[in-house]
Order: structure tokens, then sequence, then C-alpha cells
DNA sequence: CGGAATCCGCCACGATACTG
DNA sequence: CAGTATCGTGGCGGATTCCG
């Protein structure tokens, strides 16, 4: 099964964070929960498959369709994931053509309410971070202008030197 | 200035979500606002620098220091994608030797409680995800286990009716 | 000290082909 | 229809070097 991640050894308990929580413990590169869940939701696709089987459940091909631009290799690689954490649940129906069903797990609902908190709060301070964005690029733009214009009067400047500097030895 | 991510144009109004919201205007492929500033906080370092910077405003080398395995040009360009979104706040000290401080703005403030309200889940429910993927991986190898037995037993009766074969013609 | 610029390894992801 | 297997590649991130 080549196990393309590597999920399976030491759990990694990061302590209890009551109250003051010790960021370090969360977050830092050994591998902790936090992380990759946080990870497995933020992949290119997981949060777009949770979001779409909140509404009901469905088959492999309707999620196929509905994505548009996900490859059946990685559809299937996501739902793997989301199975094997328990977010979402699969069901086979032993039938010609075969069909697959998959739906969120009540933990996976769980999840994505938590979820929808941070998509609401993008959709409320999305045009401050646009705004961020613009005045932040228009400042670089601007002192990276102002840059090239001290340079150009550096060098005038510097031709002149040389130049008076060959009159007067010349 | 290289620009080496490229969300310079487009501001991708996803449109407006109320209640019943439609899921692929917020993630699909097309650049929309949730999947930049979720793909931000949930690469290798953001979270880990927002948290920190949560407790008080921290100089480059105290981040640097505290974050231990991140390097400098990752910190940098952290610090500079979190600026650029007006999460983070950066102020220079023209003195020998330079020293320059960052702080969380209000709007990273606000954002860093959405997070934790993603990690307290996270801590709550760790234990579940870790019985699921518990439970996923004993299924698996033990369908492989079963598969592999199967496989054998096939081989012996194989085996077994080629030397009848064998016997009846030779 | 706080960067910027450059080179490079690795692997996540996509495209393709095949199976039950 | 719902996958698995294989190969090629772009880009992320690390290491190193140089600058103000």
């Amino acid at each position: 099964m080549t196990m393309e991640d590597g999920t399976s050894k030491s759990p990694g308990y990061c302590g209890d964070t009551d109250g003051d929580y010790d960021v370090l413990q969360w977050d830092t590169r050994e591998d902790c929960e936090v992380r990759q869940i946080l990870d497995r939701i933020a992949d290119k696709w997981s949060l777009l498959v949770i979001a779409l089987l909140d509404q009901r459940s469905l088959r492999f091909s309707e999620l196929r369709r509905r994505i548009e631009g996900i490859s059946q290799r990685m559809l299937t690689r996501t739902l793997r994931q989301l199975e094997r954490d328990g977010l979402v649940s699969r069901t086979v129906y032993p039938a010609v053509p075969p069909r697959v069903d998959y739906e969120l797990t009540p933990l996976g609902v769980t999840l994505h309410h938590t979820i929808r908190a941070l998509v609401t709060w993008t959709e409320e301070h999305q045009n401050e971070i646009a705004f961020a964005r613009a005045a932040y690029d228009a400042r670089v733009t601007a002192e990276q202008e102002a840059a090239e214009r001290d340079s150009a009067e550096r060098d005038a400047i510097a031709r002149e030197v040389l130049a008076a500097g060959r009159a007067n030895t010349g």
C-alpha cells in the first residue's frame, strides 16, 4: 500500500493546553495532531469535498463532476484521507455498475461547522485584506521607483565628477 | 521583486453567500480569497508565527530562535506575506545594529481568534481522529492479509490440479 | 542583525494507461 | 463506475552566499 504520507508512527500527544497554551507544543515540526488536521483540511481539495458533502451524500462520479478540475487520483486520495480520519464515511453498494457513496460523519459535520467560522471570517474581512495588499504593493513599487530615481541621479553626479576630473587633469 | 507567487490580479469577488451559500464559489480553482487565506495560514509556518505574535511583539531574531527549524528565508517570506495581507505590522528601528519588530495587527488578532477555534476543535477531537485512524489502518492491514491468504490458497489448489493433470497424462 | 539572491533536491500533484 | 499503477514535472522549501 506504499503509504505515500507518513503518519503511522508517534501519535504525538501535545499535552493539554488549558488556558495559557504553549504555542510551540501544538505546531512545532514534531508531528502534532493540529498540524496534521490543518494540513488535511487546508490542502487543495479536502475543504471543498467537505463543503460539498455537507449538503448531502454524494457518489464518486458526482463529486468528480461537481469539483471540475480534480483528477480521479486526487479525489480518491482526498476521500481516503478523510475516511481514515473518520471525517467521511464510505459505503459500497455491490452492484453493476459499482456505486460508492460518500457522506460526512458526525465528526465531519462538527469540523465543517468550525470551518464555516473561518470561511465567514474570510468573507467578512476579504476587502480589508484586498485593501492591505493593494497598499502594500503600491508602497513597494513606489519605493522601488524611488530607488531607481536615486540610482540614476547618483550615476549622473558620478559622470559629472568624472568629466570635471578629466577637464582638470587633461 | 520577482513576485514568486501570483495574487496581483483579479481580486475575485466570490459573491455574497448568505445562508445557503454556493460552495463552488468560494473554493473553486478561481482565485478566491478563502483559498488564499487558507493557504496562507495553513502553510508550513504562518500559523505558528501568528500564534507566537499573539502573546507580544517580537523581533526577527526572536522569532527565528523560538521557531527553531525555520530558515531565515522562510521566516522572511512568511512575515512578508502576512504583512502584505495586513495581518502583521513591521516596524524598523533605524539603529546599529538594525532592529525590526513584528506584531499582530487588529485584523491579525481577529484571525488568530478564529484560528484558535479550529485549534480547539482539533484538541477536542484528536483522540477520536487517532482512534478512527487506528481502526482504519487495522481494517486495511486485515483485508490485506486476508487477500494474501486467499492468494496462497489459490496457488496451492492450482499446484494440486497441475500435479493431478500430470499424473493422468503422464 | 535582517535581510536579498541564487542554486538545488524532493515530493505533491497532474496526466495517462490499465483493472475489476 | 470506481478505482490502482506508473511516470514526468512545477514549485515549495532548505542551504548557502552576499549586502547595508
